[in-house]
RNA sequence: GGGGGCGUAGCUCAAUUGGUUAGAGUGCCGGCCUGUCACGCCGGAGGUUGCGGGUUCAAGUCCCGUCGCCCUCGCCA
């Protein structure tokens, strides 16, 4: 008859209290430790590690073959719980150990390519190859059951808020703006083709129109676009929509959501409300529509104060309408050197400036910088006053078209907040900004865009005047400097969509084609609704403190989008092609060379 | 599509800037050890320097190509 080798307790469970327990524990070979006469072993399951020890003074049934164990075998151990000689602090099980009776090989592991049990830095190849042993690494399996607390809490705060889940489509149609699209192609309608979803927008919208009052989805998405340590081809968001609410109602849906899942998941108490800017006021401020506010050094119009300074350059910048702006880093003067400014130049220089003025108050003469002598004074001062500065600090000049100085001035702040560790550890700060631009000029194909999307409401619902000043009724939501969602109030009357569509150049036979369904859907009495999608990778590698959303993604891609575990994309044969109607066109055809197999 | 970085032992890295037999730590294997927990001590195995070509008396090092990974600009409504 065969043993039962079945758990009594997982690895992390034993205490004290269970002294003089018959137990048995299953789990992996993380460690062994021959003392000659005396053995340890360290079992390790996901929730812990126990120590086992067989001290001769025992049944040495099944020692022999303990002796033969190599690291991540899987076993199993019988054995009774006693105190430790000497208690180990650090380990939860620290003050107990299984004194062996019985040991039983589940199964033997080869030797991994990376050691298991310490979180060694490990490159991130071979990590996704061997992906299944890297997920056994405690610091792995810790990020991920993270992951898992933080949806399901979000999720409970969802419900508890008479939100309904609802699954749409993956095999759905292609969209005709924003990203490329992941292809399907279509066995039973030859040379038609599905599209992965980038999102779920348009459904969820039809589920406003249906009534469904309030949806919400954990949705996968799909973008076939370049990847970024923050940007994976397919990702998670955390989507909502909601009938019969403005802006506010959708703030205040997720503010308490937030609040109750950083609280459920993680202990942490968020304010109440969270702040919010207009797009203007954003990038006026932090010269980036995704501020990140946990510090200052906030941008400040110098155009008052160029006249004063007597600087040729920046009066010519301001008569040809650009701006002149600056910042300042506290205790900047003494912290960053000539050699450090010479690299800033060159930062500022590749965002497309034409060079980087600076100046250090507390200086004097070559050392005070090439604006000293425009500071004098007066000017001095009341550029400091400006800029609520002190004479500590190192003054940032950018003068040129507005958007430009908003980029540098906005990317020198990050940088160099980053490069002297001015942001302060330990903070939450979210934020709305609101008032988006409804358009963007599409230089390229020569026309308007939507800068969010075409369905988005615009603030003036006549929409005249000024295309290019036209704001929507767009909203981010942003955490310390990530974007970590975007939505808007929908369009929810088609006399006001057509308008759109026609600032947009999309004529009647495009739109039907294009977005008939919505439009039809709209005729038939869509409420006013609204929503908002969050980036879910983002806010949980945010939440554990990681600049990649890759350790929290159980199998990511490359940023060639391959996956290095399964090898996909891969070739197919000729008749699975046949059969969906595709011929494959590859300039150099590709070959599968020396593919090692993992499986 | 563009720019930058990396690729050397199973793993993490070093190798005098072109010069002898490519090293260290760790892991692994063997031996010794009865209280370890990063166990300790002794010994051992382990290398197509990603791959291909070139320059040179001589290439891990220089040049060209190629593959892979990472960061980034464009792109991501």
């Amino acid at each position: 008859m065969a043993v039962d080798w079945r758990r009594t307790h997982r690895c992390g469970e034993l205490r004290e209290e269970h002294v003089g327990q018959e137990v048995t524990l299953n789990g992996w070979v993380a460690k062994r430790r021959n003392l000659g006469g005396i053995y340890f072993i360290d079992v390790r399951d996901i929730q812990g590690l126990t120590q086992v020890i067989l001290d001769g003074s025992e049944a040495w049934e099944g020692a022999a073959s303990a002796e033969h164990l190599s690291p991540e075998d899987v076993i199993s151990v019988s054995g009774k719980v006693v105190m430790r000689e000497q208690p180990n602090p650090e380990l939860p099980t620290g003050k107990i150990e299984i004194a062996v009776q019985r040991i039983h090989k589940l199964a033997s592991s080869e030797l991994p390519p990376f050691e298991i049990q310490r979180d060694l830095d490990t490159k991130i190849d071979l990590r996704l190859r061997y992906r299944f042993l890297d997920l056994r690494r405690p610091d792995m399996q810790e990020k991920l059951m993270h992951r898992s607390r933080f949806v399901a809490a979000m999720r409970n705060a969802f419900l508890k808020r008479e939100f309904i889940e609802i699954e749409t489509p993956i095999l759905t149609k292609a969209t005709p703006e924003g990203a490329r699209d992941y292809l399907v192609p279509s066995r039973v309608h030859p040379g038609k083709f599905y599209a992965l979803p980038q999102s779920p927008q348009i459904f969820k919208q039809i589920l406003m129109v249906s009534g469904m009052d309030r949806y919400f989805q954990v949705a996968r998405c799909f973008r076939d676009e370049d990847l970024r340590a923050d940007r994976q081809p397919e990702f998670t968001q955390l989507d909502m929509e909601m009938a019969f609410v403005e802006e506010e109602d959708v703030f205040m849906v997720w503010e308490e959501v937030l609040r109750d899942t950083f609280k459920d998941a993680m202990g942490v108490d968020l304010q109440e409300k969270f702040p919010s800017m207009t797009w203007a006021e954003a990038m006026e401020r932090f010269g980036c529509d995704k501020p990140d506010t946990r510090f200052g050094c906030e941008l400040r119009c110098l155009s008052d104060w160029v006249p004063q300074s007597g600087f040729e350059v920046f009066a010519k910048v301001l008569a040809g309408g650009g701006r002149v702006m600056g910042i300042a880093i506290p205790k900047g003067g003494a912290k960053v050197s000539r050699g450090a400014l010479k690299k800033l130049e060159k930062f500022a220089k590749d965002l497309g400036a034409g060079g980087l003025a600076w100046w250090k108050p507390a200086e004097s003469g070559g050392a005070a910088g090439p604006m000293a002598r425009f500071c004098q004074e007066d000017s001095g001062a009341s550029l400091l006053s400006i800029l609520e500065a002190g004479e500590e600090d190192l003054v940032l000049f950018c003068g040129g078209d507005e958007a430009l100085v908003w980029r540098v001035l906005g990317e020198l702040r990050l940088r160099l907040a980053k490069d002297l560790d001015l942001i302060p550890k330990g903070l939450w700060n979210f934020l709305w900004v609101t008032a988006f631009p409804l358009l963007e000029w599409d230089a390229e194909m020569e026309r308007w865009s939507s800068s969010h999307h075409p369905f988005t409401a615009p603030d003036d619902w006549e929409m005249t005047g000024d295309p290019a000043k036209l704001l929507s009724r767009a909203y981010d939501l942003v955490l310390n400097g990530w974007e970590l969602g975007s939505g808007s109030i929908r369009i929810h009357r088609s006399d006001t969509q057509a308008k759109l569509f026609k600032l947009l150049g999309i004529g009647p036979e495009e739109q039907r084609t294009k977005f008939g369904f919505l439009l039809d859907a709209l005729t038939y009495g869509a409420p006013p609704h609204a929503g908002l999608a969050v980036g879910l990778d983002r806010l949980v590698a945010l939440t554990l403190g990681m600049d990649s959303i890759r350790d929290v993604v159980a199998f990511p891609k490359t940023t060639t989008a391959a996956d290095a575990m399964c090898e996909a994309p891969s070739v197919l044969e000729a008749t699975l092609l046949r059969e969906v109607h595709i011929r494959c066109e590859v300039p150099e055809p590709t070959t599968e060379t020396d593919s090692k197999s993992v499986s």
